[in-house]
DNA sequence: GCCGTTTTCGGCCCGACTGTTTTCAGTCG
């Protein structure tokens, strides 16, 4: 059993403990311990063959207990007895926004709502609001909760998906007779949303291929097999599709596969993919077609096919080009990992620079740091700088951004800091006016250096706020400040096409982590790849830059 | 459930919004 694995039924007992009423505080010991977990950088069957489960912060004798359980059967005995007494039904209830688990147990004994089918039936039916506290606006809400929630199934986060696709091409590979294999699809092209990983492979013999397809653990279905594919489903509800090729036919098919559909149709229109057999590269089949090589992230038909004709592609930044990071959280607020941890993570990256930028004060939820937590924390930074060579911890904060457009910390404090980024976290639901002018305001403050994830959008969870984008670019624009693109895949935010636009206007772009442990520094090829969609080059990008220019760039 | 140790019991980040009420419970971040 993996660390996640462990974390993810951890989660689950603490929700299925929380919809039997149990303790508060036990549920919460269940989430701390499947969060502390999910963090650990060691596998936890080493720590289990060390027999210090049980010293880990948060694990006492009885969850080490559940946990070495775990380890050696696969589950545990509260696991399989709460399975039993709480109808999946309910929990699948959980993930629809605005219901908890007191109105889940309350629509269970009133009307014996037990799955989400009954629940949209109820809902249309007008019965929801029967039940005492709950009217007419919660049935609509739990109806677009339920068509959100089926949407969100359609579609995979580029976070899953394209590690998912990864293992899976590992596994297809180790088959006898593969000549090559890569993810293709949305997947290859870096979209936020994957519909389905698609995998190409290259063998003489395909029979073989399917073999292994069919032995990978993940799969949970297969659905169609045809002579040159396999069409299935893997864990998460992920759709796959392995498409096989002879040798000859790799590259030309690795273009065709990698699409999109629209881009494909106008590249290869009136061709013969026949006469493309035998190519060596990508490279070789984009001359042939009278192209410029364009990447994949670009294939999309939004006027790259055109500049590919003339050779005037830009030169896209490439994830070599990063030296640094600005934007990382660290226990000192809600991140899991020490101020050490997180500078050598940044050190083995390669990066020549760090920014600390925890939550402030008003963030409680999250650890927000007071003033004076926050001169402590510069001072442990200043210490540690001395020990680094050719590699330096910025002092910085991710400021919260409150309801009126004022900051989170006194002026003062801000002009103390290396690098501010200043970021909305309550008050989504203002209308686009104020909203606007709240984040505009932010921009003017001259202590402010970057705008994080602008939009709030959760991908799959949550829609962006409503916001005038152009009237915030504008801002932007005109007081020299750098917007961010979370890297994290569930926002990636801003998106490609606000990037692109922000850069045409010589908005500076910095790609950023978020991270809230050393592995989420990793994280930063996706925001790579949304940077690459939205043609972004090495200039655009400040995290390109020396150290002392992108400070320049901030204290002008 | 976990944790600490002047306590082996009694604490355990909390503030704001939403939808339902007419003073508040539930949810969320």
């Amino acid at each position: 059993m993996t660390n996640r694995e462990v974390a993810w039924i951890l989660n689950v007992m603490a929700d299925m403990l929380e919809l039997k009423n149990d303790n508060p505080y036990r549920v919460k010991a269940y989430r701390k311990a499947a969060r502390t977990v999910y963090h650990l950088d060691e596998d936890l069957r080493d720590v289990y063959l060390r027999n210090a489960v049980g010293e880990i912060p948060g694990i006492g004798s009885r969850m080490r207990d559940q946990i070495e359980e775990m380890l050696e059967t696969g589950s545990c005995n509260l696991f399989a007895q709460l399975r039993h007494e709480v109808p999946q039904g309910l929990l699948d209830m959980l993930s629809i926004p605005g219901l908890g688990h007191k109105t889940i147990r309350n629509l269970y004994q009133e009307l014996g709502i037990d799955n989400l089918e009954e629940l949209a039936a109820a809902a249309e039916a007008g019965q929801i609001r029967t039940v005492p506290g709950m009217g007419a606006k919660t049935e609509s809400n739990i109806l677009k909760g339920i068509d959100l929630l089926k949407q969100s199934r359609e579609k995979t986060t580029l976070g899953l998906a394209a590690p998912a696709a990864e293992d899976f091409s590992r596994h297809i590979r180790r088959a006898p007779g593969i000549v090559a294999i890569s993810p293709v699809g949305s997947v290859r092209r870096g979209k936020p949303l994957v519909g389905d990983i698609d995998i190409l492979v290259a063998a003489e013999d395909f029979n073989n291929v399917r073999a292994q397809v069919v032995s990978y653990g993940q799969v949970q279905d297969i659905s169609r097999v045809g002579i040159d594919y396999i069409q299935g489903l893997l864990q998460h509800n992920m759709k796959f599709e392995v498409i096989m090729v002879k040798p000859e036919d790799y590259y030309h098919s690795l273009t065709w596969t990698t699409g999109s559909k629209e881009f494909r149709e106008l590249v290869f229109r009136g061709r013969d993919r026949n006469h493309l057999q035998g190519m060596e590269s990508e490279e070789e089949v984009f001359e042939h077609l009278g192209l410029q090589y364009i990447p994949p992230e670009m294939r999309e038909n939004r006027g790259e096919i055109e500049k590919a004709r003339i050779n005037g592609l830009p030169v896209l930044l490439k994830p070599s080009d990063i030296i640094g990071e600005l934007h990382v959280h660290t226990d000192w607020s809600d991140g899991a990992h020490n101020l050490q941890d997180m500078a050598s993570m940044a050190q083995k990256m390669g990066y020549c620079f760090l920014a600390i930028t925890d939550h402030s004060q008003s963030l409680h939820i999250s650890g927000g740091l007071s003033p004076k937590r926050l001169r402590d924390q510069g001072q442990a930074i200043d210490e540690l700088n001395q020990e680094f060579k050719e590699f330096t911890l910025l002092k910085g904060s991710e400021v919260d951004i409150l309801k009126d457009g004022n900051l989170d910390y006194h002026d003062d404090i801000l002009q103390s800091l290396d690098l501010v980024i200043a970021s909305v976290h309550s008050h989504f639901k203002l209308d686009a006016k104020q909203q606007t002018a709240r984040i505009i305001k932010a921009i003017e403050n001259p202590y402010v250096h970057i705008i994080g994830h602008l939009t709030g959008r959760l991908l799959n969870r949550r829609p962006p706020y409503e916001l005038y984008v152009d009237q915030i670019l504008a801002a932007a624009y005109e007081h020299q400040k750098v917007l961010e693109i979370n890297a994290h895949p569930d926002r990636l935010d801003i998106d490609e096409d606000i990037a692109r636009k922000a850069a045409q206007m010589g908005i500076k772009i910095a790609i950023n982590s978020d991270a809230h442990d050393g592995k989420g520094l990793q994280l930063l090829k996706y925001g790579i790849m949304t940077a690459r969609r939205a043609w972004l080059r090495e200039k655009d990008v400040i995290n390109t830059w020396e150290l002392d220019r992108i400070l320049d760039y901030f204290h002008h």
